[in-house]
DNA sequence: CTTGAAAGCTCTGTAAG
DNA sequence: CTTACAGAGCTTTCAAG
């Protein structure tokens, strides 16, 4: 039989990091595409009214699933049509200083650490190779820098924020433990 | 917010447009950060009346500047945590058919084609090491590719989308090409 | 480019079913 | 969850300097 007391003390719980339904996951895959849309139209498509998908909306921004809204600027289109990712490897040094100098950089778009056979991934836009050669030198007068390998973008075929996942095509590949055999 | 016309082929209207003046710059830097401003902060921030940042924007919409405005989703709270770079090897077989096959699934987030040691470069965001297990998989059963590298992300330090430059550090070390003209 | 004003639409909250 | 009703704020356009 249920136990009315423990049900209603993890509810609170429950709603507060519950987790996303088929709902959540139209509206973050449409706002991951437009964010300029209405909550009327968000709501079409989602299939709510406008005040359900709205309150949903506030909810998806202050538990931090929606980080926030921003322009996608074109490269090319902006005087940056130079993408390279650069890998470095480093030896000691003070990452997180170094990170955050690195952050100042506009060239600067994404940093990683990752593990593999390099340590540090950059993700670098600028003007022009004479940029990337300038950023490359600021990086070996930053101590610990070992070397670097960069790879340069001859084109991109695709280019997207991350996508809330409304088909999970890649889970369907998970195994189910025993049950049925 | 409000309702952007969908920009289709502009891109060739990048080349008749006027080069980006301070003031472009320094609107398309606050809305890289923060698409959600109204008009009447961002003539704030930038010296400017509201219309007539209404009239830049538009202007910088229309000409593929910006490509538009999203939510950036956090990959954590969204489901998932998992955020590797992949280098893919090929050796013949159709790119464009295949990257276009790469570009159904949410898990891709970019796909560039690169110069150095490897040619295809992935950004795949997933739920699992699992589901990067199916994507390799996959990936392997595309006739031509030879091999992978994958750069799983322990941890990542900065990720944004292009700045517009508002400073234009690295731009310093251009040369002069000559004259006038 | 600016200021000012007016019209329209969306957001946002409230209320009731 | 839904529909409905408002007030507030912002967008968008127009006019005139």
């Amino acid at each position: 039989m249920p136990n009315p007391e423990k049900t209603e003390a993890v509810r609170d719980k429950v709603q507060a990091a519950r987790p996303l339904d088929a709902f959540d996951r139209k509206i973050l895959g449409e706002l991951a595409v437009d964010a300029g849309l209405s909550y009327a139209e968000l709501g079409n498509r989602a299939g709510l009214s406008a005040p359900a998908v709205h309150e949903r909306v506030k909810r998806l921004r202050a538990t931090g699933r929606i980080r926030g809204t921003v322009a996608m600027l074109d490269g090319p289109a902006t005087g940056k049509p130079f993408l390279a990712f650069v890998h470095v490897d480093t030896s000691g040094g003070s990452k997180s200083r170094t990170f955050k100098a690195l952050s100042e950089l506009p060239e600067l778009e994404e940093i990683h650490s990752v593990a593999g056979d390099t340590c540090t991934l950059l993700k670098v836009r600028c003007a022009s190779s004479r940029a990337l050669e300038g950023l490359l030198a600021r990086l070996y007068a930053i101590p610990g820098v070992k070397g670097t390998r960069s790879y340069v973008v001859l084109s991109t075929y695709l280019e997207r924020t991350p996508q809330a996942g409304i088909t999970e095509a890649l889970e369907e590949e998970h195994y189910e433990p025993s049950t049925s055999s």
